[in-house]
DNA sequence: TTGTAAGCGTTATCAG
DNA sequence: CTGATAACGCTTACAA
């Protein structure tokens, strides 16, 4: 591949005077200025942006570490982030860690390597191992999806807890009388955790006494959702469910019809996250939106901003809404 | 940040011989070499790959371009990439072009710049711009999604027109009549002609006069899938459709189930790439299931090969099979 | 076994 | 207005 010297060599000029043009920086004699030109036209020449990276240690590129690009909610994340993030002229490097910790610090050593400018990062836990990453590394970080406060760390959250609880506050404004839920795993802060004790507090504030408070721990699949919609109703019968996700949510209709349970005349069901399918699927699902896309645009500014040292904000929260449809009419 | 000259005067030796511990070559003294492993491992210290990039021409990157990363065809296309490359030490930077040629070449032009290795590029069309772009650029390419033969790009595809071809025959053996078909934009040679195409050419084998033939163009839409399956009875009573993709199909279907025709019952419905909702919707829909996932592992590999001069098929075809569910039986 | 120095491609500085 | 030079961080040939 040409660099600077060879079109130097092709235009008749020296390299700094072809760095010039290329920067159109300065003042230039405008008949080389042509030749240069001529020639990058001709040669299809593009600067090494390595060495320019290398010269500014500065490389316009930020690191992506998600836990799968296949599900929905990252997938629109990131295409926010690249959408900023190109209009920033920065680029992103995508990788992804199937919520593995151990990959996740692995990705963040790969991403250092690389002299990324910032890192974005979406996962549920910060371990011992990340906060130690953490400490020997001065690269900007955004964090979405989980609340910690840790040293100069941006994070971008959604009120889990308060989404959960007006969720399951908008099922007892339908005049229910007991709510059962079906949650994330606990260990998960964000989505597991947080989402159970909004629906603690609600039911408890809706005079449910904690100890006959109905719920089972999924894992955010439909299978999950479909057993344990099975397992409330041997224990009880409750006249909603809330679930963490719309997965879960379409498992346990799809259980409740499959008995001849009616959705949402007998049980009605609300789920969590607005995927695609709980518009389309028959009963349409209620549910809480999320705007991902949107939180993908808010990192990137927060991260630009923050290497541009206007950073202020450390905490951004994004907004959610509850959508109500056939399931819980 | 630190660099190897920091690293050296902390382990009391010269920058040559950090290089070599970090890159365990050569002879190194054992004492020394502790010592240096132990600053490497106190600092956290990571050899910036820019400069080793410079050096050896190589960033161990690869470019990847696609239309639409919240499209679930190409965050598994893309999921394949990055788990492939990982696995060969290869990072990805990501870019979306919205289908634009205008952007796609744009984004050849920036991932040249960042010298990445090789370029993965799912598209539809290849204009003269691109031609013109990989005439005087000499990354590997691998296109993913057309067939088009141009110089030594390396090409993954379906075998589209074959595909059509097999489902709509698949519905003729059921005994139907006649098969209408919601085709996409025909400009898209992939998705939209060849599928157009194969769907005429079995019409045509099943004794349909290619006048009679009925279709209508629509643009992968839930709701064009609507529409022109209403235009399409008000044609014609078909007893059997087969749409370009799954949106559109379930959208058909949706227009059928409003109007009180019974799917599959009156009318067969088929649709192409088995989108996550295809199996869920009630009638689960039949379609042309192709593993996107497997076909971004064989484009690392492939571009991999290449980079490594062991190269050597230029086209290399992705399988697609037939599901049949609810929608057709 | 170890260190010195050149070079990868660019740009900023400085001298002309 | 222009060109030579040093420097960014790393590795490797060469010399010690």
């Amino acid at each position: 591949m040409l660099n600077i010297r060879d079109i130097a060599k092709l235009a008749g000029v020296s390299p700094a005077t072809v760095s010039r043009v290329i920067n159109n920086s300065a003042n230039v004699n405008e008949e080389k200025r042509q030749r240069v030109l001529e020639v990058l036209e001709q040669t299809g020449y593009k600067p090494n942006a390595l060495a320019r990276g290398l010269l500014y240690n500065k490389t316009f590129t930020l690191g992506v570490v998600v836990p799968d690009i296949s599900n929905i909610n990252f997938s629109e994340f990131v295409k926010g982030i690249e959408k900023e993030a190109r209009q920033n002229s920065y680029n992103i490097i995508l990788m992804t860690s199937g919520n593995e910790p151990e990959r996740e610090v692995e990705c963040f050593e790969i991403l250092k390597e690389k002299r990324v400018d910032g890192i974005i990062f979406a996962g549920t836990i910060l371990t011992d191992r990340h906060k130690q990453h953490l400490d020997n590394s001065n690269i900007p970080f955004v964090v979405f999806g989980q609340d910690f406060e840790y040293k100069s760390l941006i994070s971008i959250n959604l009120d889990n807890l308060k989404a959960s609880y007006d969720a399951v506050r908008y099922l007892y404004s339908k005049g229910i009388k007991k709510v059962a839920m079906i949650t994330g795993p606990l260990w998960d802060k964000s989505a597991g955790y947080d989402r159970y004790i909004g629906f603690l507090k609600a039911s408890i504030e809706n005079g449910i006494n904690q100890r006959d408070l109905i719920y089972k721990d999924g894992d955010f699949t439909i299978t999950s959702g479909y057993e344990n919609m099975k397992k409330i109703l041997e224990q009880d019968r409750v006249e909603a469910v809330f679930a963490a996700n719309d997965f879960m949510a379409l498992g346990a209709i799809k259980y409740l019809l499959d008995n001849n349970i009616k959705v949402p005349q007998d049980i009605k069901v609300v789920g969590f996250d607005d995927n695609p399918i709980a518009k389309i699927y028959t009963p349409s699902l209620s549910t809480i939106k999320i705007d991902f896309y949107n939180a993908g645009v808010l990192a990137v500014k927060a991260a630009i901003k923050c290497l541009d040292g206007i950073g202020d904000e450390k905490r951004i929260p994004i907004e959610y809404e509850i959508i109500e449809r056939q399931s819980s009419i």
